[in-house]
DNA sequence: ATCCTCCCCTAC
DNA sequence: TAAGGTAGGGGAGGAT
């Protein structure tokens, strides 16, 4: 394994080594780019060695004033760390670029620190810049003392770790008290007081909480626990080792009282309470030496300047400056928003007339329309000095700050959208940076949309700056009305007529924004889109018929919808570059490396085949809300605290759409167990671990304050160290109308304002059964007065209470949700009746109903395990029920609050953390197989890097593969080229009736048979092992069938397909004409031939394929001299001439000329 | 087989 | 400094 191993790092790592990375520096989503941990850490050892080798060789000789200094810098300061990194090790000291638990900084350098009590950071030698910045100048090294950062205390310590010693003593748990001794006075505490805030009075609670006790330590833990050691090398052991000696002993105990204490306090409570106490900060229990920097207290002193405060979750307001900042945020609710616009439109206009009229199937014309760098061209507006030179929209300067969107000079330089700016600059020195000017880019939207509704086709919005339009309609008319008949096609008069809807388009745009939008013109959606590529910037191109192919074969694999790092990495790992190489590979190899739906529909797109359509779009499923920047708690009750305001946002959120949902799942970040604690972007979230945790309400909810007690109580669950969460979201599934537009009984009710949009009122108290609304009826009243309130998203607003939110109401005429509710097909009646009941209780009992379990309504209490392991969880009952612990009654736990559970199992058996499970699926991700040791969760993937595993078995697995295959039936029987054959089936259900009725009695009586034969025949195929035989069988058939035409297993396997395909259909042709010469073909034959040239034609688009064939049979057909059967030969001729009119249709269909035979 | 859950992946 | 959100498609694998 071990090799095989290196081989797919080698190759994962030489791929990365090509791969342009759009943006970041590399070091952090490029993780996945090692080859695995032991890769990893070798890599990221000798890269800091180099580095401060470097450094030092060029120092010169300069005084070796830091010697025996080991320095870190944390916060911002002036210098900036690079530059005081450099100078310390030039210096003869040693830098710490994070401090991982193993290392101990001598001095710790920062600007600022928190208030005097808050942390006793004065153990530690916390001095200011200047203090390097001088002792350079003097010479010499001054005393630090002169440049303490804080005066309090002496500082003692001499060293500083992080975790590391403390927790070993932490067995007494006496830590805590003191602990919250300390939240109690910190800076952020008194903070929150002078804002109103209530902050710790839990802190009476004598249990304190050493869920922050125990942070990287898991993570180094599980991997440790990885079966993989062969694998890893030594630094990689050595480390593990260190890791180990630090390890401390679990503190489960404290862990599930505090959680208990806790749960205690919240049941009381029950008032609009934040959350419930915040375990105190755990101070590290002090051991004599090296006392531990935990994520916390770097977090504070992190906090400790102000402007990062600001911009922190430190920041009580950082929820709503956060999302009006930023950009993907607004990306997300602007299509949302246009989405829901736009059904609402296409409902308004006409619902019926569309599927009549689009009949000819055949030729559509997409557009695409597009702004070039919209953010940037908008926001250059108003620096029109800039628009020529490289210029990009971006929040700062800073290295982290990430461009949005970037123009085309500076694309010239290779800067792309999402870049960091790091690596922008490296690139371009040059570049201007712009900010953002959200306001400006709704106006230009609103301006854009106009225009392109005025087209008058079907738009679809794409994004805010991004449309489809299906204007073949508009084309076709266009076409017939100068005369010609839309079935002759004309395509060249309906081509000229897109060309121009779309030059009048961008022009129109051009002229009300300012801005420049290219349009891409494409029979079907992806060829519209791969058009536009074409056309930018601020240009049109029309992809027609004949281009279609060597358009696509020439592009990367990468430029295809839908496929990016991930997609394309599984790709070239069987030699697939670009769109050309798709096309020679077979159906079934795409599909068993990528799955039947994105297999086909990759071997689709390379033959520029694309049946969607434009305007579908699916119902809402889910609602969320997460943040992963900016994170840094310092400890439970803020984190607590945040989780129940994100809920708040969700809550208005779910008002807004108009649902509500049963299902909740948590999302977290955390810090990676190596990762820094200040990761290269500013407030970012660095390497991290995500974990998810759903669970399932009795009754689907809406209600903020409630989603928020069960977030809370899963985070707490997860018994994560609050300082080194990075990242939390909140996301809501299983919806349901809110206003139950009447699900059955609804006539009853029409005296009322009947449907379903209508006011809302308290219509939530006339009609309880269908408000399963677990919110307090006074807050339901209030939401449902105008749900539609407050916009999230739009910055100026503050974000206030649901309550004040409706001041909002300007944004959208109550329609704007009105979509949603309508498409929101079904009327949720709840089934059990309970749900009713239970809706009508207050939250607080409800929630205990909830908890309880009548079965599965008990949210799912998965981790149970202190750490565990990364995304990846299980859920529900199963899992439950096995894991009562035995030593209770399963009743009495069942009841337990789910949080209590959790912590209950966590204390219970070995933990079944899996080490490092997260498995990657990616090719492109390390595919460090840390194969879940004892892996206690039977089920799971095979928690090995995906890749490898595949790719290892691929081989065998073909075997396997060939079961899938006939999982996927229904995908398989179309393949062109597994079976013609079942492509004729498939056609045969759709068969014409007409052609049906025109046929003789006794023909069409054995065509039908012949139907029905095979898709028998079909069908029990699949239960067959092997799918390849199916054909032969069937072939072999009953006398009554004449000869089954299975052509071409197109692609076989390995081989070219193409040829393999081509050969064994002349082969057929052969035994086919050989067998039947003397009296002719059966016409059904004829017609399976038909069809599959047909398809051939217009799905595989090989015309030189279908082409040989002809020629072939033509050939076969005339040779046939020997003696002249008269009717046989005639027969035969006339099938040649059939089968080339069946592929002239075929070409026609495409819209192209006729073939030359 | 099919459905369901829990992710991963992609797009803007 | 910086604002790394969010929804849907779909794959893997367990439950039914
Ligand atoms: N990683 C990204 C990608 C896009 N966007 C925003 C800014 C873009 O201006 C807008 C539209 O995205 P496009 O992909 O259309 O990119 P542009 O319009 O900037 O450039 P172009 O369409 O010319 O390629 O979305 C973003 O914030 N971050
Ligand atoms: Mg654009």
């Amino acid at each position: 394994m071990g090799s095989r191993l290196e081989k797919n790092s080698t190759a994962v790592r030489k791929r990365l080594e090509n791969h342009e990375f759009t943006g970041e520096d590399g070091e952090e989503y490029a993780p996945s780019a090692f080859g695995g941990f032991p890769d990893y850490f070798r890599r990221k050892k000798i890269k800091l060695q180099n580095v401060d080798a470097e450094i030092r060789a060029a120092a010169g000789d300069k005084p070796p004033i830091f010697k025996g200094v080991v320095g870190h810098v944390i916060g911002y300061t002036q210098p900036s760390l690079t530059d005081i990194h450099k100078a310390i090790v030039e210096h003869g000291g040693v830098f710490l670029q994070y401090l991982d638990g193993k290392t101990m900084a001598t001095h710790i350098i920062c600007s600022a620190l928190p208030p005097k009590k808050s942390l006793e950071f004065s153990k530690y030698r916390m001095v200011k810049p200047a203090w390097v910045v001088d002792s350079i100048k003097a010479g010499k090294l001054l005393p630090w003392a002169d440049y303490k950062v804080i005066d309090e205390g002496g500082a003692r310590q001499k060293t500083i770790r992080l975790d590391g010693g403390k927790m070993s003593s932490q067995a007494t748990q006496q830590p805590p008290l003191r602990y919250r001794e300390q939240t109690q006075n910190s800076f952020y505490t008194s903070q929150l007081r002078s804002m109103g805030t209530s902050p710790a009075q839990g802190s009476s609670s004598p249990l304190v909480t050493p869920r922050l006790n125990k942070p990287r330590l898991q993570a180094v833990e599980s991997i440790e626990d990885d079966p993989m050691d062969e694998d890893i090398d030594d630094d990689m052991m050595a480390l593990v080792e260190e890791e180990r000696q630090l390890e401390p002993g679990r503190a489960q105990e404290p862990a599930r009282a505090s959680s208990m204490a806790l749960e205690a306090t919240e049941e009381t409570e029950e008032g609009p309470t934040p959350a419930a106490q915040p375990p105190p900060p755990d101070p590290p229990v002090a051991p004599k030496e090296g006392k531990p920097l935990t994520s916390e207290e770097h977090n504070a002193l992190l906090l400790a300047d102000p402007r990062m405060r600001k911009s922190s979750t430190a920041n009580p307001e950082f929820l709503k400056q956060y999302y009006s900042e930023s950009r993907l945020h607004h990306l997300s609710t602007w299509k949302a928003e246009l989405k829901s616009k736009m059904q609402r439109l296409a409902a308004e206009r006409g619902p019926a007339p569309k599927g009549v009229k689009r009949k000819p199937g055949l030729r559509r014309y997409i557009m695409h329309v597009d702004f070039d760098s919209f953010f940037c061209a908008v926001s250059l507006k108003k620096y029109p000095e800039f628009v020529d030179k490289p210029a990009v929209v971006a929040h700062g300067s800073g290295s982290g700050s990430e461009i949005a969107s970037c123009n085309y000079p500076a694309r010239k330089f290779g800067v792309k959208n999402g870049m960091w700016m790091k690596r922008a600059q490296e690139l371009c020195p040059d570049l201007k940076v712009v900010g953002y000017d959200f306001p400006a880019y709704e106006e230009a939207s609103a301006l854009f949309y106009d225009a392109v509704l005025e087209v008058g086709g079907v738009v679809q919005s794409v994004s805010i700056d991004e449309a489809l339009v299906d204007i073949t309609s508009l084309v076709l008319d266009a076409a017939v009305s100068k005369g010609v008949g839309v079935s002759e096609g004309s395509p060249w008069r309906e081509q000229e007529k897109a060309d121009e809807i779309a030059s009048r388009l961008r022009e129109r745009i051009k002229e009300k924004t300012g801005c420049n939008v290219s349009v891409g013109i494409g029979g079907n959606i992806l060829l519209a889109k791969v058009a536009l590529r074409k056309a930018k910037p601020a240009g049109q191109y029309q992809i027609r018929p004949e281009e279609v192919l060597d358009i696509l074969g020439a592009l990367k694999v990468e430029d295809l919808p839908g496929v990016a790092y991930s997609i394309g990495g599984k790709l070239e790992e069987i030699g697939v570059k670009l769109v050309s190489n798709i096309r020679q590979t077979s159906k079934e190899r795409l599909t068993s490396v990528l799955g039947p739906k994105t297999g086909e529909k990759l071997w689709e797109y390379a033959r520029g085949i694309d049946k969607t359509e434009v305007g579908e779009q699916p119902v809402r499923k889910s609602v969320s809300a997460e943040v992963n920047w900016g994170i840094r708690f310092i400890n439970q009750q803020e984190a607590e605290e945040f989780v129940g305001n994100l809920c708040k946002e969700l809550e208005r959120r779910l008002l807004n759409e108009g649902v509500k949902g049963k299902h909740l799942t948590v999302k977290i970040m955390r810090r990676a167990a190596d990762a820094p604690l200040d990761p290269p972007k500013h407030l970012g979230h660095g390497e991290c671990d995500t974990f998810n945790k759903s669970i399932v309400f009795g009754v689907a909810t809406n209600n903020g304050e409630f989603i928020g007690k069960e977030a809370v109580a899963v985070l707490r669950a997860f018994n994560f160290s609050p300082g080194d969460l990075r990242g939390i979201g909140v996301q809501v599934t299983k919806l349901e109308p809110l206003k139950a537009s009447a699900p059955e009984g609804s006539q009853k009710r029409l005296n009322f304002g009947s449907f379903a949009a209508h006011t809302p009122a308290k219509k939530q108290r006339t009609e309880p059964i269908e408000e399963g609304t677990p919110e307090k009826p006074k807050t339901a009243s209030h939401h449902e007065v105008d749900p539609i309130a407050d916009d999230p998203l739009t910055p100026r607003k503050p974000k206030v209470h649901p309550a004040l939110a409706l001041a909002k109401a300007n944004e959208a005429d109550a329609s704007a949700r009105t979509p949603l509710n309508v498409t929101g097909t079904q009327f949720i009646m709840p089934s059990n009746a309970d749900p009713a009941v239970i809706a009508e209780l207050p939250p607080d009992i409800n929630r205990h109903f909830v908890t309880k379990p009548p079965e599965n309504n008990f949210p799912d209490v998965k981790s149970r395990d202190p750490t565990p392991a990364p995304v990846k969880s299980r859920t529900q009952s199963p899992a439950l029920q096995d894991e009562i612990p035995a030593d209770f009654d399963p009743e009495v736990f069942l009841a337990l609050p789910e949080d209590i559970k959790a912590e209950i199992l966590a204390s219970h058996g070995p933990s079944r953390s899996r080490g490092q499970s997260v498995l990657p699926q990616s090719p492109r991700k390390d595919r460090i197989l840390q194969p879940p040791k004892r892996a206690p969760t039977p089920t799971k993937r095979g928690g090995r890097g995906g890749k490898i595993h595949s790719l290892f078995n691929r081989a065998k697995a073909k075997q396997q593969d060939a079961n899938a295959g006939l999982h996927q039936t229904n995908f398989l029987t179309r393949d062109t080229k597994r079976a013609p054959v079942d492509q004729e089936i498939e056609a045969l259900e759709e068969i014409d009736p007409t052609f049906l009725a025109e046929l003789p009695e006794d023909v069409r009586k054995e065509v039908v048979a012949d139907h029905r034969r095979r898709r028998m025949a079909q069908r029990s195929g699949l239960l067959a092992p092997v799918p390849s035989r199916q054909e032969n069988k069937r072939r072999s058939g009953t006398g009554e069938t004449k000869l089954k035409f299975p052509p071409p297993p197109p692609k076989v396997g390995l081989s070219g397909s193409g040829l393999t395909d081509l050969t064994e259909v002349k082969d057929m042709i052969n035994a086919w004409h050989r067998e039947t010469k003397a009296e002719g073909p059966h016409v059904d034959d004829v017609r399976v031939l038909e069809k599959y040239l047909a398809r051939v034609v217009v799905e595989e688009r090989d015309m030189e394929k279908a082409k040989k064939v002809i020629r072939w049979l033509e050939w076969v057909v005339d040779a046939d001299e020997d003696e002249d059967e008269g009717r046989g030969k005639e027969a035969w001729s006339e099938t040649v001439e059939s089968v080339k009119a069946a592929v002239q249709a075929a070409m026609a269909e495409r819209g192209l000329g006729k073939m030359e035979f």
